[in-house]
RNA sequence: CGGGGCGUAGCGCAGUCUGGUAGCGCAUCUGCUUUGGGAGCAGAGGGUCGCGUGUUCGAAUCACGCCGCCCCGACCA
């Protein structure tokens, strides 16, 4: 009998993605809702994805030269006031302070009126403002620049709607803040986080994505320019998985980050932030989840090789446990990704079976069954979760103990490029640049396509634009809201020059990524 | 905050129209039997039916109000 997720993604019914997506969350053990409306608790399997994803990340943070700080939870109103692109973005969406104790009234806790805050306090959305506060003091010389932070931290922004992991009001972060001399080195550092976050998508996270330049509708509030990397789901739509920002000289001007130069004179810094956040682990889940639940690339799999013992309370118990034992310290012993290798020894009381599709839906990338005639002959059987089925049957192999221990490296590194491959191909067959009308986009996108059954997979639309900007580009903008869409990024590796632009008719300048988001 | 849908056991649901004291499958626990592939049989535990007020002899069921969740908008990493 086959007994998968409640919810399969595959099936017809194209309202049942998201379903799927919360059903895989919750059957994985990532995470769930909490009493406070739109956070999540992040359950340990979910955060042990997000220790080992930030292990990675934040090792390339630190080879880029930069250093971890910590900076204040709580940012006075006023430092927002000081940028009023940066205020206007992030003013509906703040969780403010105003007072400072409570006090028993008529058996209830109330806020105590007499405890308003001389100044109300906002819970951070970002840090660019008291983080600001801070360079502009640390920052005197050009020998103090440029000037390298980082911080992990977690954010809050009071959504409407939310979904777990894609858009929570309380979500972990990492953000980057970088001062800087010259423009030059400001968009250079801006360039060099977004690489980063590519390769750290592509090769850690096995989920390939577009990075680009935003269009000026889709800026960061006070930036000069924003880049991002876009993913797509397995339900076509794209997910901007993080962002790198040049902030210009429109923050240092606001708050003052100045520095004397070689010829002793004043001058405004340039400033960058960059950040990716648990929303990460959402993207794994619509990228990879099949099924029978989650696959986790094995580079940040907490768990990468599960030992499942089959125990038959019989003497040969003790045997399979011993077995059990040595391999899975055999396996720690090895080196995959650069790291221990990470392997469990599952000892909990439960059938083994149960044990195994426990495992499954939580993506452990390999999983072995270890029983007493594994234990006698030395032998290991084992699963692959990145192909886990073959027809109605579940795909077992089977190879000499010491032959697996060697060769358990090289499968976890299989496993990682496979599940690349799979949804490489799957962006690469999606992304059309045939479309060359409004009207055909529309044709493809539109209100018609979306009420027929078996409607085709949508991806996303590469086409020619003439890079409008002010109210042409709201027009624009406007236009692909009616189908549902929007401007995803400019791609940074453009195709040939490619005719008019689809929106304005005019000669077209580069290519422009359209599509569905999260 | 607008439009639609939904809140009944951990998960998935029936029961609601037509009020009569709560049920099914999976999961959990116990026992026996099984044992290399998501076990079988028998039994058990677990629910203020989202919350409140009202109608009624009696409310999961009817009325009103509120809250929450999901989908679609507006907003966004």
């Amino acid at each position: 009998m086959q007994r998968a997720l409640s919810v399969s993604r595959m099936s017809g019914n194209r309202s049942t993605f998201p379903e799927w997506y919360q059903a895989v969350v919750r059957e994985a053990e990532l995470a769930e809702t909490s009493p406070v409306r739109g956070c999540m608790i992040i359950k340990p399997w979910g955060y042990g994805i997000w220790e080992e994803l930030q292990r990675d990340l934040d090792r390339r943070i630190k080879e880029t030269g930069h250093q971890n700080a910590y900076f204040p939870l709580f940012i006075p109103l006023s430092f927002f006031a000081k940028e009023a692109a940066h205020v206007e973005g992030f003013a509906k969406e703040m969780a403010v302070v105003t007072h400072h104790r409570l006090k028993a009234l008529g058996g209830e806790l109330v806020v105590d009126p007499d405890a308003a805050l001389e100044e109300p306090l906002v819970v951070r959305p970002t840090s660019e403002t008291i983080i600001g506060d801070a360079f502009q003091r640390w920052i005197k010389s050009y020998r103090d620049l440029p000037l390298l932070i980082n911080q992990w931290a977690n954010v809050v922004r009071w959504e409407m709607r939310t979904r777990l992991f894609l858009r929570t009001s309380e979500f972990l972060w990492q953000e980057g803040h970088t001062a800087h001399a010259d423009v030059a080195d400001a968009r250079a550092e801006t360039m060099r986080m977004l690489e980063v976050y590519r390769d750290f998508a592509e090769t850690t996270l096995a989920m390939p994505v577009v990075a680009g330049e935003k269009p000026e509708n889709e800026r960061f509030p006070g930036a000069v320019a924003t880049y991002s990397i876009e993913a797509m789901m397995q339900d076509g739509k794209a997910l901007q998985a993080g962002t790198s920002h040049y902030l210009g000289q429109n923050f240092a001007r606001a708050q003052n980050i100045r520095f004397q130069d070689a010829k002793g004179e004043l001058e405004y810094c340039h400033t960058t932030s960059w950040g990716v956040s648990t929303r990460l682990i959402g993207g794994v889940v619509m990228t990879h989840g099949d099924d029978d639940g989650l696959r986790l690339p094995p580079a940040i799999a907490p768990r990468q090789v599960v030992i499942c013992p089959i125990l038959r309370d019989k003497p040969e118990d003790a045997e399979v446990l011993a077995y059990g034992e040595s391999l899975a310290k055999a396996l720690n012993g090895q080196t995959a990704f650069g790291e221990r290798m990470r392997a469990l020894l599952d000892t909990r009381a439960m059938r083994s079976a149960d044990k195994r599709w426990d495992w499954v839906r939580r993506g452990a990338p390999i999983i072995v069954e270890a029983g007493p005639r594994d234990a006698a002959s030395g032998q290991v059987v084992f699963l692959r979760r990145d192909a886990l089925r073959d027809g109605d049957k579940v795909a077992s192999q089977a190879m000499a103990q010491h032959a697996f221990i060697a060769e358990a490296p090289r499968i976890l590194a299989d496993i990682q490029s496979a599940l690349y491959a799979e949804a490489k191909a799957r962006l690469d067959d999606n992304i059309r640049s045939d479309i060359r009308s409004f009207e055909a986009l529309a044709d493809y996108f539109g209100a018609a396509a979306d009420e027929d059954e078996g409607a085709p997979f949508r991806g996303w639309v590469r086409a020619p634009w003439s890079r409008p900007t002010g109210a042409a580009l709201e027009a624009v903008d406007a236009r692909l809201k009616g189908l549902k869409l929007s401007l995803r990024n400019i791609p940074l590796e453009q195709g040939g020059p490619g005719g008019d632009c689809l929106f304005t008719g005019a000669p077209a300048v580069e290519e422009v990524l359209i599509g569905r988001a999260y």
